[in-house]
DNA sequence: AAGATTGTTGCTTA
DNA sequence: TTAAGCAACAATCT
């Protein structure tokens, strides 16, 4: 579910609290979320400094003093919370309270120096933490496509990834090696944005329909930036606020509502390229 | 209580 | 050789 808006939220927030702390003490709570050796693991991290916290795509990367990398993936349900000395974790669930984040499905924490803590938190255990060298990290990162909002990311560079591609148009939006960063939600909603099919073949798409696609990715991506995301259940920044792109949504979670641009279309949910996708049929017209 | 959920990988097929 | 599609996987909630 955090897809490049809501990972780029937790990155920018996380930059602000963490970039020159050092960590103390890291606390491995359940350590099939690492993906390294544990006491590799452990070793890399504690006495060293965090000099910056990038991203690619959907994987956060931070930068360790001693020349190597922690790697982050929250997959479908991961939060990486970050806590100021004084937080108290509350933790458990309850139906008629809102839930205390972090909770009892932290796997990692990291203790820096100055009593302030960032935890993994990850109720599916769908997400993994691991060390990297710097060529470890550099393979991982070549083998992302460009990155939507940076100058990386051109009209032409998207032309040649389309050209002569048979695949749905959809499924060539969520292929990470094509383009970084982009999920689901983002792939309606850029595919609804264009007033393209999302089972589109890319092959047939026309010159006009490919720049507004273009557009639309970096558009839609920019504004879900701009609103910190979108929560539908577990998402929540660095400082465990949800996001509030939810409102701007025009097709995700939208099935058989009106369509917000034609009011003559029902939002329709079908699975193309594997996965569920909401379009409408009225003004996502299908290309023969 | 079996199915839905998601991003990613790895296998199979054309 | 490469692209496309699909199963598998992680674990939990409904």
């Amino acid at each position: 579910m955090p897809e490049l808006p809501e990972v780029e939220t937790i990155r920018k927030e996380l930059a602000k609290f963490v970039v020159g702390k050092k960590i103390k003490q890291v606390e491995i709570l359940h350590p099939s979320a690492i993906k390294s050796n544990v006491k590799t693991f452990t070793a890399s991290l504690e006495k060293k400094h965090i000099r910056k916290v990038g991203r690619v795509g959907k994987l956060l990367i931070f930068t360790i003093s001693g020349g190597e990398f922690l790697l982050i993936h929250l997959k479908m349900t991961g939060q990486l919370i970050y806590r100021h000395k004084d937080f108290i974790i509350k933790g458990g669930h309850s139906l008629s309270r809102p839930k205390e984040i972090p909770d009892k499905y932290i796997w990692v924490a990291w203790h820096f120096t100055d009593g302030s803590n960032l935890y993994f938190n990850d109720m599916r255990k769908f997400g993994y933490v691991k060390i990297v060298d710097a060529a470890e990290k550099e393979r991982i990162m070549a083998a992302y496509g460009p990155e939507p909002l940076t100058k990386d990311f051109t009209l032409k560079k998207f032309f040649d990834t389309l050209d002569g591609r048979n695949a749905p148009i959809k499924s060539i939006l969520l292929n990470q090696a094509l383009i970084a960063g982009i999920g689901n939600i983002y792939a309606d909603e850029a595919c609804f944005a264009a007033k393209i099919f999302p089972g589109t073949r890319a092959s047939k798409l026309r010159k006009a329909e490919k720049i507004r696609l273009f557009k639309a990715i970096n558009a839609v991506l920019k504004k879900a930036i701009k609103y910190k995301g979108t929560t539908f259940h577990s998402f929540v920044s660095a400082r465990g606020k949800r996001g509030n792109f939810w409102d701007f949504l025009q097709v995700y979670k939208r099935d058989k509502k009106p369509c917000l641009r034609c009011a003559t279309g029902i939002i329709a949910n079908k699975t193309i390229a594997g996965r569920n996708s909401r379009y409408c049929p009225v003004c996502q017209k299908m290309i023969q």
